[in-house]
DNA sequence: TCTTCTATCAATAAAATCTTCATCTTTTTT
DNA sequence: AAAAAAGATGAAGATTTTATTGATAGAAGA
């Protein structure tokens, strides 16, 4: 899993990332949040942390700014202020969850965990001639459905949850077959398999790296 | 029924637990307000009843988060305060229902019933040359009524409520038998009574997946 | 008691899963 | 530019998992 970590706060910065990625949570750490505006793929974290006092720019605001973007990841925010004003203003933001500090870091993996599961993108999804509901986990080509197996949507799920990035095969395999003892070639299969239903080139093929669906 | 209690104070939990328990709604009773956030599947239950003052989180809190997911249960507020704003705010994130400390426990009753038949899709539904009614749990075909078993409606009724969408066994399992120790094959055994009965095809299969109903 | 309901089972059918192979294409390395 | 590596493609097939069907026994209710 991958995560962005806006904090501008050097030791807990440095601290959280540390120990994120110790429970094998990648943190894409950003100390000055005016680099927010250059992120464009927002799709390959499962997760925002924003840290409410920023130098910059207020968090509140960073938040007001992605959710008009139309980004719909969750975001955890942290804070300092046990100012109920506050949480509130980031709820009707949008904002999934909150911690005050100080915190537990465990307690943060905790919620970073929960909200991960969460769905955080839309539910109908539009590739080429196809419709994808994931609420309804359904694939219609116009009026017609098109039935694929259970590993084949998970694995399409999985490139979903991270289009527009390269996921590599290595976490696809960790993901959709979990520890089971197969090899890389299985993924090979059902790439080939999703590639007759998506429309053409929609899977990218990044060799020795992984794939990348759109 | 089955509902979600979230209720912190252990005496008032328990009793309304035994309370309700005797009027045959199933209460899954939370103490811990920070369990919510592990529990994924609220279809399982029709209403969930949420005390405002709770140890880890403000209720209204865990509230937004739940619409904040997409959670669409009916949900009724329990709560000390006569403070009217706090009402409001309540139902300015969504809830359904509220009620005063101290209540009389048939009046909450009363209110878990009268949500749990509001929540309801339309009260007719029309399958091929079928007729469901809702409310009055009666199956017609034409003039003739057609009888079926309890577990049979429950199961009916819960694809009624996500038709158009793949249902998991897994979440069939819960919501129609609970955790009482059966197998995946009497979801098998009741989907094919439920075929008799049904339209051809109107039950697809979605093998590794589950079940869908038009 | 008689009937309906509930749950399981065994035989069979049908997909899904995963591996392997041969051949071809693309990318990377030397 | 040639060689090596990685992946694509198509197909076959063995294995496993899952679903269908009909029969059946026990539990529960009328």
């Amino acid at each position: 899993m991958k995560i962005l970590l806006i904090e501008d706060d050097p030791i807990l910065g440095e601290s959280l990332k540390d120990y994120l990625e110790e429970n094998s949570i990648f943190v894409h750490w950003i100390q000055d949040d005016r680099e927010v505006e250059y992120i464009y793929n927002f799709d390959q974290y499962e997760v925002v942390v924003l840290d409410l006092i920023l130098k910059y720019s207020r968090g509140e605001d960073i938040l007001r700014q992605l959710r008009n973007k139309g980004i719909k990841n969750p975001v955890l925010i942290l804070t300092a202020k046990r100012d109920i004003k506050d949480k509130e203003v980031c709820f009707s933001y949008g904002a999934d969850d909150y911690l005050t500090k100080p915190f537990n870091p465990k307690e943060l993996l905790l919620r970073i965990n929960a909200l991960s599961k969460r769905k955080h993108i839309d539910s109908v999804i539009k590739i080429g001639d196809l419709e994808i509901n994931i609420d309804k986990k359904i694939i219609k080509k116009g009026a017609e459905e098109i039935k694929i197996s259970k590993t084949a949507w998970e694995l399409l799920y999985y490139l979903i949850k991270n289009r527009g990035a390269v996921v590599e095969t290595e976490r696809i395999l960790n993901y959709v077959w979990g520890d089971r003892p197969v090899g890389d070639e299985i993924v090979r299969t059902y790439i080939k398999e999703l590639r007759k239903i998506l429309p053409k080139d929609s899977i990218k093929t990044y060799k020795g790296r992984g794939y990348k669906l759109e």
